[in-house]
DNA sequence: AATGAATGAGTATTCATTCAT
DNA sequence: CATGAATGAATACTCATTCAT
């Protein structure tokens, strides 16, 4: 249950491992650049740095390449926010570190996030689902530790809040064109915290 | 500037106009179904309604047709929120109602947003920029109301909080497999007011 | 329930017929020098008079191109011997005239023949049983000429006779290696027919 | 002039052997199920039990394969014939214990002579010639034995009663759609002798 | 002698687009 | 204006064969 969904004529696990990451590497490039559909096998394999028939000696369809890329997109997410989200004392302050270090790693993967979002309806709807639990793990983690550290909140403000941090994270990417004309990430960051976690009229609530 | 932009070999403008429309649709229901890659130009002709010949009457490429779709989607949000947009009077409440209205469009819209996400990049730059133009002008106007209405709020706060709303709005759709188990649209128009609006600390602000 | 069972996207019936015999007499010319599976696709189309894409808007796979091909022959056998066997008073006489002349047919469509026996396991099952079904039906036929023309032999007998002498038929032009060198088709048709309808040992019958 | 035709880099002749009859087995299983052009090579190596590698130590085209199974599928016909062809005296009943044993294998080997008449023009010329050559033998040493036992008979007759023969018994498999529904094969061999050696008109001969 | 990873020419099939009628 | 037959470049995938280990 993993990659392993993914058939190989190779026995070499470490050599599968060696090749496929050239292929996701590859790949990953010509599918920013030029989308999924776009972007031919014989691409991925010359890209990848071998000939189109030992690209198929790792993989059994195109679509292979795209879970492969898909899942190690989330997976470098997952990594890199697990040890973070794994929190012993929950506080405020925790929260707002996590979410700050979130960013920092969405303005690093902007473009991995937008081909998510495009291409990720291109795998079929059992594999589709194995890769959005993922995410659906991480805003779980997400939630719990803000429903720990904000004690007032009930759980479905927790859980709306959390996918709102998310999908924030993830906008900063896809609305580049709109919001990077106007903030740093820094920037951005951190009038996101406020108006997410500070509330909107605190300052002004004298209303 | 216009729908103008592609061109037609009929003279006939209503009838351009007649057949661009049943191409759209024909074009969104498979799109919505198998996107836009998927989908052939033949089964648009015939979703359509008409033969292969027909449809290249009235379009140059099958980029055109991407483009006809687009468009159609925002300039169907636009009309449905742009009178709402034009308040005389701005107030929190005014923001609230159209806030309101918007979720409930984006619910009635969600496969039509989900296709603009995904397919948006298929367009070539100069008209992906084009239609975006559409979603900024109107974002430009919620953010200006916000501004009315919320007179401690900063210029860049106003900006953010009215790319979240709008964000949230598509994102009723596009995470549906997330939210949509756990709440209507109504309750997650609810608490997404509360926590955009009210702000998070509102009801526990003894702090 | 015939040709019709190959699905065309032209509607031209008239077009199909005359596309679709040109598709045979090229497939065919090449089937019976390379064989099925060593012809290209391409190559059928070009020796068709037409394009790869053409090809395909008359079958739907290379496979039908075989279906076509065989049934063709088949359809040409029947048609041939299909007078010749409805006979209104069956005699010995016409039993032997109607063998000579479907030993005449044989050594015309020796290639023909080859061609069946070399490809025809390619057809999938149910339309190699609907091909084949036309030979059965060809047997049957001479089956009930030679069992009313024979009033001594059996039904068993008569089966076994009418199978070989289609066989024979077919080994005139399957064996052709080590029977041409030897007799000309006349020779070898009436050798056949003594064998087969006057016996053995009818010269030899002091036994 | 044998398998020594087909040239190896291995230097141990009966290794050879032992690796050739592995090969055999399994192309043969392979080929009767799929046929010759649908059986890969990686297959007949894992069939055989052995790596592709292997494979190619011991044959130097894939067409290799075809001639071993070819020319093993004769060799077994031929070895289990010959003994009963060389009789001392010959009679008529030697011929017809002869016909029954052969009808007997032909009952055995239905698969692989099907496989023969199918496949056997995927040989090159010189290669089919070599195999074909084998048969001859076979239907020379037939037609020398009725034509020692029958004495009225020409030698024409001779040549095509031994065809006959041969192909009656080929045909009780390649036909077995139409006559293994209607007779066992001992009814069929039955009906075959009275037919080729007794005469058709034999019981009715009052003419 | 055995292995199996690498290769790339080859193949069936699709599909956007054109154009004669 | 409408039609739909014709086109052929493009594409995913296969498989016989080689060769370094």
């Amino acid at each position: 249950m993993d990659k392993s969904r993914i058939v190989s004529s190779v026995k070499d696990e470490d050599l599968i491992k060696k090749r496929r990451n050239q292929m996701i590497q590859g790949a990953m490039r010509l599918f920013k650049e030029k989308g999924f559909h776009r972007t031919t096998t014989r691409e991925i394999a010359q890209e990848s740095g071998f000939s189109i028939g030992t690209l198929y000696e790792y993989i059994r369809t195109k679509e292979d390449v795209l879970f492969l890329v898909c899942d190690y997109i989330y997976d470098g997410v997952r990594e890199r926010l697990e040890s973070a989200l794994q929190v012993e004392s929950p506080s405020k302050e925790r929260v707002e570190a996590i979410i700050r270090s979130y960013y920092e790693l969405m303005d690093d993967m902007q473009e991995e996030i937008l081909l998510l979002y495009q291409e990720i309806k291109g795998l079929n709807k059992e594999t589709r689902k194995y890769v959005l639990q993922k995410e659906k793990d991480m805003v779980g983690m997400l939630e719990d530790l803000i429903l720990a550290s904000y004690p007032g909140m009930t759980e479905a403000e927790a859980k709306v809040v959390a996918n709102n941090i998310f999908v924030q994270g993830h906008m900063w990417g896809f609305r580049r064109w709109l919001l990077q004309q106007h903030f740093t990430i820094e920037e951005y960051t951190e009038i996101q915290i406020r108006l997410n976690l500070h509330g909107l009229l605190h300052q002004s609530n004298v209303e």
